[in-house]
DNA sequence: TAGTGGTCTAGACCACCGG
DNA sequence: CGGTGGTCTAGACCACTAC
């Protein structure tokens, strides 16, 4: 009875509003439908369903968790969009991975993300200046002409092992942030958080290329040897650009997983330029 | 007035229609919000509104296309999942980019995904087999022992140039179409959906490989060069397994793109096995 | 044919942003 | 403060699947 548990802290909290229309139900702490998403986003990779098996109808969901049926479809969207589910017409979902999918938060930061498998992050920047944009970062970072930016190299490590360069991009708001940084903090991405700076999208594209002078230097590779290649691009809730940033990897430590479904894509091929 | 399409096909359409309650209005052809959401794909990738400009508020886009604020939400979802647009509560929906997404389609099939930039797309199947799935290809596919599969192994070309080998592993219901066709058929896709064969779902795995000597033959590399890979399981509606696939790509070739979001994550990193 | 998810409506209250 | 998007409800009809 995985939905035991939602309802559970409902009682506890709201149970007493339980009769309230509308949305103030909702939001007090967290949505309802993220609730329900939650719980049985774990009852799927608890394996309660197995995999390949069925999900309850929407209906005895909703039942169950004491709230309409479109607050249950709300919570399965979600679970669909990691591909945690599939749904059709006429017959129950499906659980389709029982995998943990990470969050939006642990798939932008290279710290988060390390600490999530048990691995022991660690940076060094290697290299900032505050510059005049190009065009280039000018059109990512949709600057006026003249606009200043920070430019940082910094070298990422797994266990002190070097494993990842990274070339950021910032706009002068947030470059100032991580200039104040102590060059070994191992994460940029929670200082910038605390001073109000928040990532909401980001744009990313992979591909492989040739390793540089600077490359090879940190990553004890040779020059022109392949790296696998992330560059992204993210912005803030109100869209505007937070960074342009490369990324390149040593082949081997680490690989990109992506989900994507006829109900809602992200994923594409581009030629590489 | 970008929503205009919209409603002069309605009109024409179903125009005697729009009294009629629940959701007869849609379905017929395509979903109401469907088509909406369509249109304001159209007007953004036109730069109807400018990259960084605002949309209409949803109650404006609700009156405008003569469909409920319900209705036009779920289209801005669409949007939202291809990075389109941001939002959040207080301001109007804030366009990210302008750049047109492929669909889902286009972004499984290389020969779609080919012919949509203007490409000319080939493949070559190189070797064929039914044989029994060993364990891997079982826990991929979900099959039982004693089950077989078929194993393809095919080159594939832009303009005659071979730029990607593929490995691709089916259940035997979908081999049997596969290893009906040409060896020199250009698509694989397209006698599949024919047969009644549809992908709705893919979980992609992406990172850098070396060559073995089959790529190397028909890549024209040398052995051990890096190459670009992506490992894909796609399932069916029902959420069965119908691939396995693992394609790798010439450096310099191709890259992929991908867009995640705090409301629809779906990109994760992954330790390299 | 019964049950399922897909689509749509009409209305409500709220949190939040900006002027 | 007004306007915006976020959340939730209650109900309806339909297309589709599986038996």
């Amino acid at each position: 009875m995985p939905y035991a548990r939602v309802r559970a802290d409902r009682s506890t909290h709201y149970g007493h509003r339980r009769r309230l229309t509308g949305a103030n139900v909702a939001d007090a702490r967290q949505a309802m439908y993220r609730q329900v998403a939650a719980d049985l986003r774990h009852a799927i990779t608890d394996g309660a369903y197995g995999s390949g098996g069925r999900l309850p109808a929407e209906s005895a969901l909703a039942e169950a968790y004491g709230v309409s049926r479109g607050t249950i479809r709300q919570a399965l969207s979600v679970l669909r969009a990691d591909g945690l589910v599939t749904s059709r017409r006429g017959t129950r979902r499906v659980v389709l991975g029982t995998a943990r999918v990470p969050t939006f938060r642990e798939s932008l930061s290279f710290t988060r993300w390390a600490r999530s498998i048990g691995e022991e992050p660690g940076g060094r920047v290697v290299d900032i200046a505050r510059v005049p944009a190009d065009e280039v970062e000018r059109e990512q970072l949709r600057l006026e002409a003249g606009d200043h930016v920070y430019r940082v190299l910094r070298v990422r490590t797994l266990s002190a092992v070097p494993v990842m360069v990274e070339r950021t991009v910032y706009p002068e708001r947030v470059g100032e942030i991580v200039a104040a940084c102590d060059p070994a903090a191992v994460s940029h991405t929670v200082p910038m958080e605390e001073r109000g700076v928040v990532i909401t999208d980001a744009h990313h594209t992979i591909d492989v290329t040739g390793a540089d002078e600077d490359d090879s230097r940190l990553l004890g590779c040779r020059v022109g040897d392949a790296l696998l290649r992330e560059r992204r691009r993210s912005t803030d809730p109100a869209g505007s650009p937070v960074e342009w940033a490369e990324d390149r990897y040593l082949p081997g430590t680490i690989a990109f997983a992506v989900h994507n479904s006829a109900a809602a894509s992200s994923l594409s091929r581009r030629p590489a330029l």
